[in-house]
Order: structure tokens, then sequence, then C-alpha cells
DNA sequence: CCGACTTTACCGTCCGAACAGACGGGTATC
DNA sequence: GATACCCGTCTGTTCGGACGGTAAAGTCGG
């Protein structure tokens, strides 16, 4: 058997499930990891999370609903890490499309964890996305409008750091550190001035 | 039933063969767009195909057989299009990224059945992406050194057309038309001119 | 403070459906 | 008549999830 996490017993009742949840959820996100988004069946989740299969659909009434579970979790993750780096920024405008693009400067454990469950999700119910689409819709809306940016340049911050995400998902030749910082901060310093955009636009035609 | 292709008969056989092989390759590919890719078994792929499925498993062995056929028809389409596309821009340097980003202005459906083939390929088995992995790696190589394009807006070029279509892919709030041909303009005015990155870089610090 | 009752959290088993793949053929083409 | 191409059926297995049971934790009247 899997190592089973171990379960605390003599504890609120309360506090004790949304410890199993917790666990649960951890579980999956490590067998997808691990074995890969065809393997995670109900059984082996449970199994190491140390829950029985019934225990287990208490917490989660279907698949469905665990993998929803599994995004919530991991997309309000990012979300949070995401404007804790924004808040550190102290530039004047466009400070989340900058921290949008400094996080992806090197592949971080929350960024893998809701890839792997955006796989998962897309390869069972294209439906399941609805509520991450919406997220990307505010990152998106919030790249536009509460930074001050261009349309341009917050488009091109969210192309570029959802690119580098979605290469290093998929493993399609991902770019090493070295050449991946600089692109960052070309795009970076791209962004932050404001003309430079356009006046190259101009030059080109 | 779904609406069997006519299967031809009084041809030669080896003719026949290479047919029924790409109506297969069609019906997967269209039970995964309209049905996900969980819903792509073996039965449904031979019945839409108007085959039986003793029929199918003789052409492909199994369903991985199946999904690495899928990936290599279509990156080979795809790997195809994007040379014609170079072939056609007049540059004297940097055609291959300008038609890498070029290929993206809106999304096309040889980069849509690719999209899907490679997520099907990754929910079964990670290792079934090992080829198509290799065709991205010879692209950046060909970014870098074939068109005499610096390495950093090289792999600009790439993150920029990668990001986009697997935007597109997972539906992330795709971009429209209007401000996804900004970007893509902004980007390839920005690689064509040799200067203007290391400029930017060097007004930003 | 104490018993009775309800609710929460979880267990173990069972089942039907779906699926991948094997096999033993048939038939048209060379 | 050999062989490439294809058919139809069968089987073992796997997986999702339904179900009945149970022991704690919480609630409440007396």
């Amino acid at each position: 058997m899997g190592q089973a996490g171990e379960r605390p017993r003599n504890q609120p009742v309360q506090e004790r499930a949304v410890l199993t949840r917790d666990r649960i959820l951890q579980a999956a996100t490590e067998v997808i990891i691990q074995e890969g988004v065809s393997s995670l069946t109900l059984d082996k989740v449970a199994a190491r999370a140390g829950v029985s299969k019934g225990g287990f659909l208490y917490h989660f009434g279907s698949k469905d609903a665990l993998i929803v579970g599994l995004l919530n979790q991991v997309m309000g993750v990012l979300d949070h890490e995401l404007n804790v780096l924004a808040d550190g920024i102290e530039a004047s405008q466009g400070a989340f499309a900058l921290a949008y693009l400094d996080y992806v400067r090197e592949p971080t454990k929350a960024a893998t964890d809701t890839a792997v469950s955006i796989l998962a999700a897309a390869a069972v119910d294209d439906d399941l996305l609805d509520s991450t689409r919406a997220t990307f819709r505010r990152w998106q809306d919030r790249l536009c409008h509460d930074d001050g940016l261009d349309e341009v340049g917050a488009l091109l911050a969210r192309i570029v750091g959802d690119g580098l995400w979605l290469i290093d998902l998929f493993g399609l030749a991902p770019p090493t550190g070295e050449e991946r910082s600089k692109v960052i901060d070309l795009v970076s310093s791209l962004i932050s001035d404001h003309g430079a955009a356009r006046d190259l636009i101009g030059s080109a035609e």
C-alpha cells in the first residue's frame, strides 16, 4: 500500500473532516504527478490518503467532484501567491503583469499542481474547467485595467506567462533558466516602458 | 451509430489499406474533438470509421499505437504548413520565427488537431509525447540557428507562439483576433529589429 | 450532569457497465 | 492458393459509485 498519511484520532470532528479532505486532495495530486492522469482512480486516491473508498465518497461524491475540488484549491493558492508577489513589487504600474511574468521565472510547485489538475480536468470532462477559465478571465481583466497597462502589453504578459507555464507542463522543450530569464526581463521592460511598444510597431511598417 | 465514412470497395489492397488507416485517424480526431478525450475508445473509433474492432486492431495494435499515429500524422502536417508559410515570407532573416508567429494569428484546424492529440497522449501516458517533444526541440533549434536570430528573440517567438496555441487549446480566456494580432505584430517587429531587444534591456536597468 | 436521540465521519462490500485486447475465422486481391 | 485486409465475438479486468452498517461527536430535555 502507499504510505497512508497518518490519520489523527481524538479530534473535533469538523476539524478532522477538513484535514481528511485535504489529505485526499494531496493524495490525488501525488497520484497524478507520479503515475499520470490515467492512473487517477478512486481506489488509488483513497488508499494513498489512508481512507476507505466509502470514506472518500463521503467527502467527494464523484470523481468529477474530486477534480473540481483539486482545481479550486490549487487555483486559490496560485491566485494568492500572485497577489503576494504583486504586492512586493514597487513598480508604479504594471505590478501585476510583472508578478505574472516573475512567477514563471522558474517552475514552482503550485504552478505544476495547477497545470496537472487542469490536465486532469480536460482529460475527464472539458466542462470541469469552467471555473478555472473564469479565473483566467479575471487575471486578464486585472492585467488590463487595474495596472494601467495598455491592452497589448497586458495580453503579451499573459501569453508569455501562460506560454512558459504550459510549455513546462507538457515538457515541450522547456527553456532552461538562462535564456528564460532574459526573455522575461525583455518582456518586463517592454511593458514597463509605455511608449516602447508603439515605437516598435511604428518603425516596423 | 455515427456516420460511417464510406468504405470504398474494389480497389488495390495497399491503397485501400492506407485509406482505411486515414479514416481511422480521422475518426479518432473527431471523437476527441466532439466527445472529449475520455470518450476515445476503440469501439467508438472503429464504428465511426466504418470498420470492425478487429479491423481497427489490424492497423493499430493498441490504443497507444493509435495515439502515436495521431500525433505523428498531425505533427507532420503542422511541420509542413510551417515550412510552406516560412518559404512565403520574404524577410532576410527570422522567416521561420515570423511564420511561427503568423501561424497562430488565428486558430487553425491542424493546430487544433495537434493540440487535441497531445492532450490525449498526455492523458494516457506521458511517454507517448516523446517524438512530439523531439519535434519541438527541432523547431527551437531552427529558430535559433537557421534564421540568424539572437537566442532571446528565438525563444520569445516560440513562447508566444506556443503560448497562444496552448491557451486556445484549453480555452483559458483566449484573446480575440484584434488584440491578438497586435501582440503578434509587436513581437514580430521586435525580433526583426535586431538591436531593439538589447536597447530595451539596456534602458530598463 | 445524564441519559436518549440525532448527526457526522467513515468503513467494507458488492455490482453493473465499459473497456482493451485476443482469437479464429472469412474474402477479395495478387 | 497464398496473403493482405478485415470481420464478429468473446473474455478478463478495471473502475465508478451505490449501499448498509457503525462508532464516535454533538444536541437537548429533564
